[in-house]
DNA sequence: GTATTTCTCAGCC
DNA sequence: TTCGGACGAATTCGG
DNA sequence: CCGAATTCGTCCGAAGGCTGAGAAATAC
């Protein structure tokens, strides 16, 4: 039997460290002497859901819901712990900071699978009431630690700074698995619990992928200038990108499911293209958006709002917005999965299946230079389409990653008429909040648009500043005019301070949250020990932010 | 008791 | 969806 | 060749707008 309390303090631990390899560090700490069930759970439990994803179950538990439970068990007003959430920015972090100090109010520490089983028992309920009973029992079993992890997991997202693929580093690194042979497990079982045990057993390679099993989706980066891409265009094809959702669909004979991008099953919602696709023999799982179509084009998303998340779309309603399935790849075909074959093989099988019909084949075109992609852009356009998708042909299928990414700054830096590098600190370091190039544009006498944004740090560590920039590089890209240092720093300083992000920075949440412990009276008499508490750990966060730019509190 | 409105949650881009 | 910031690994530079 | 400088690949979290479902509250 292992606690709840284990896992929050984990969480509490990779929320405390912007480093990735320490977060990842910490998660396997917490993992590795689990096993089992609890070790399932625990998985889970650390990627911010309770549930796999292949279950598609939410605990329609929401922030109101939460708030309400929280009012009756602290005695603190609705508003009041609505203004403190706004204020800290999270709901969790405000609840935790209410409750009375002392430990688990229980007679016994919460256990992992008690946690596990009460969420899913929250799934479960229909009523509001039952939950909210549910729930405040729940807080009051709970230690403030464990409740701010209780109440982020509900309230959708822990945001500690590692999410699905950070847990499955951390599985990788507690058992010993390769990294890649977790993601896949992973992509094939849609489970990150499941995942985790296999790791643990050494059967990683036994999950196999199933069809009718949500598979997770890779997600492609639009360009907007067709001009962005000229250089490296023989690497890739080029498609539309449809304006629709994104949809999976999973074929044997007549069995068809869709899936959506958060891997819930929306067959009942688009039943003219279930029909459709259950017409042609086989099996197979294609990778395409469900568009609104009038008969030869694709019609507005606006239009396809209307048939989104209807139980049983009325006849009407399919008749007056009918909705096609375009294909443009192809995940597995028969009993073959295709995700690790490059993309021209999975589209030469999806052409192939094409011939069946049953669904729209995206059209692809290759364009060698500027000339010809400009005209298919323009093409697109034409057709009313969104934009442009490029797809390498050589690359595999992998679920949950990003295609490449265009940086609009390095388009920028041609044009750049100061580009600022190589910030040192004064200890000789080189800034631990810079990375890549911190580069301003001149206009007139002043340096605009510097690109980033100094968080993390206290008023008195930003006027500090002009300390910090020690050495200053102008870069060797773009036309560069002489600025001497002094002017460099004295407008650096002079947008960093404007630019800062401190709407959710200590600074700002410290005169609000007293604003609150002044105007409000709490309902009972012996939750004043709870507003010194408060009042105790906003102090204790004052201490722990200063000095520390790499404290988690920005 | 039934019909309508409001509130809350969720899911899509 | 899109966007910017951040970390760490990979690659290139400079002596 | 080596350490420092620079670039690249990835990940995370935030933002805004629209719609339906279902339960609860209110009207009739």
């Amino acid at each position: 039997m292992s606690a709840y309390r284990a896992l929050a303090d984990a969480l509490e631990g990779v929320a405390a460290t912007r480093s990735k390899l320490v977060k990842i560090e910490r998660l396997a700490a917490a993992l590795a002497p689990l096993a089992g069930e609890e070790l399932v759970a625990a998985a889970r439990l650390l990627s911010g859901s309770p549930f796999a994803e292949w279950e598609q179950t939410v605990t329609s538990v929401g922030w109101a819901t939460l708030a309400r439970s929280a009012s009756a068990v602290t005695g603190w007003d609705m508003e009041t712990i609505g203004a403190s959430a706004r204020a800290i920015g999270d709901l969790g972090e405000a609840i935790a900071l209410m409750l009375p100090p002392e430990e688990a109010h229980g007679p016994a520490p919460l256990q992992i699978l008690e946690v596990d089983r009460r969420l899913r028992a929250l799934a479960g309920m229909r009523k509001a009431a039952q939950k909210q009973a549910t729930l405040e029992d729940l807080l009051r079993r709970a230690s403030p630690v464990e409740v701010r992890y209780l109440v982020k997991t509900l309230s959708g997202g822990l945001r500690v700074g590692a999410d699905l693929a950070t847990v499955e580093e951390g599985i990788a690194a507690a058992f010993g698995a390769d990294r890649e042979a977790v993601a896949r497990a992973h992509r094939d079982c849609g489970d990150i619990g499941d995942t985790a045990e296999a790791s643990r057993a050494g059967r990683l390679s036994e999950i196999r992928f199933r069809l009718f099993h949500p598979i997770g989706f890779m997600l492609a980066s639009p360009i907007e200038n067709p001009q962005d891409i000229v250089e490296e265009l023989p690497l890739f094809a080029v498609e539309d990108k449809f304006d629709g959702i994104r949809a999976h669909a999973h074929k044997s004979g007549s069995r068809v499911t869709l899936f959506s991008r958060t891997l819930d099953d929306v067959t009942a919602q688009f039943p003219e293209i279930a029909l459709a696709l259950a017409a042609p023999p086989g099996q197979f799982l294609l990778d395409g958006e469900i568009v609104a179509w009038t008969g030869d084009r694709v019609g507005s998303f606006f239009r396809l709002q209307r048939r989104l998340g209807r139980k049983v779309p009325p006849a009407e309603l399919l008749s007056e917005i009918p909705v096609a399935f375009i294909a443009y790849d192809c995940l597995a075909s028969g009993e073959t999965p295709l995700f690790e074959r490059p993309w021209r093989q999975r589209r030469a099988e999806l052409e192939r299946l094409a011939q069946g019909g049953g669904f729209l084949l995206s059209p692809v075109r290759r364009a060698s230079d500027a000339a010809g992609l400009e005209a298919y852009f323009s093409e697109a356009r034409e057709r009313g389409n969104e934009g442009l998708m490029f797809k390498r042909e050589d690359s595999p299928y992998q679920a949950g990653k990003r295609g490449r990414a265009w940086r609009k700054w390095k388009k920028a830096l041609a044009t750049l008429d100061v580009v600022v590098t190589a910030v040192e600190q004064g200890n000789g370091k080189r800034a631990g909040m810079l990375s890549d190039y911190t580069f301003a544009v001149r206009d007139g006498d002043r340096l605009v648009n510097i690109g980033k944004a100094y968080s993390g740090l206290t008023d008195e560590e930003i006027r500090k500043m002009g300390a910090v920039f020690r050495k200053i590089t102008v870069a060797r890209y773009g036309p560069v005019r002489a600025v001497a240092p002094e002017v460099v720093l004295e407008v650096a300083f002079d947008t960093i301070q404007k630019s800062s992000r401190h709407k959710s920075g200590f600074a700002l949440r410290f005169p609000r949250i007293v604003r609150i412990r002044e105007d409000k009276t709490p309902a009972e008499a012996d939750t004043v020990e709870t507003v010194e508490e408060i009042w105790r750990g906003i102090q204790g966060m004052d201490r722990a932010g200063n000095g520390e730019p790499n404290d988690r509190r920005e």
